[in-house]
DNA sequence: ATCATTCATCGTTAATTACCGATATAAGCT
DNA sequence: AGCTTATATCGGTAATTAACGATGAATGAT
């Protein structure tokens, strides 16, 4: 993976907000879209629209349009791929 | 490890340049000063200085006076905590 | 066709970040 | 004591980010 990239991802990681968001999409059993997501932060709409953004973009989250709503699922994969970066950057540092 | 916390060093890793300095740093058999990151990097000195700030204040370095130098280690037990919490993280989503 | 709902985007503001050159401090050397 | 070296910090600028309320576009319901 390179570097912007992985930088990228984590820099969308580094935000104790969208921490929360990507376990109230993970952990949501259906659908889950961005009112429900508000519905458990004390932040408005536009706002959590915006770091909703901020992980599609880092592509750790995807968007599926349902009706009217647009719902949110953890793209597994990439969650994964990025582990597998992660460590190979760690033991790359501290061995 | 608080969310708190693990988003800021999350945002630490957060940027391409930082992630090289963590490297030179690494892979540095003896000590590493700033001035030798600064010349493996295209930017000022003040400039690393304040990434390497970013880098301490995370706990991902740690900083070693050295006569008239400072030099800089990657706290190995710290970026394993790390890649533990970030392990749990990802198992928590994707599970 | 109208209305309601959902949500991305816009426009704004305040705060933070990234970068630089310049300066000050602290340690070692002569 | 004075000089050199290394580097943290200061002051400034431009860019980015985080937050908000308001608006507009799209979809489904009446």
């Amino acid at each position: 993976m390179q570097d912007e990239d992985l930088a990228n991802m984590m820099r969308a990681l580094g935000h104790p907000v969208r921490l929360n968001i990507l376990r109230i999409v993970a952990q949501s059993q259906q659908s889950c879209c961005c009112a429900d997501v508000t519905q458990c932060l004390p932040l408005a709409q536009s706002t959590v629209s915006q770091h909703i953004k901020v992980l599609l973009e880092a592509g750790l989250i995807e968007r599926r349009s349902q009706g009217t709503k647009n719902c949110y699922v953890v793209v597994a994969q990439k969650m994964q791929k990025l582990e597998n970066a992660f460590g190979n950057l760690t033991q790359g540092l501290i061995s």
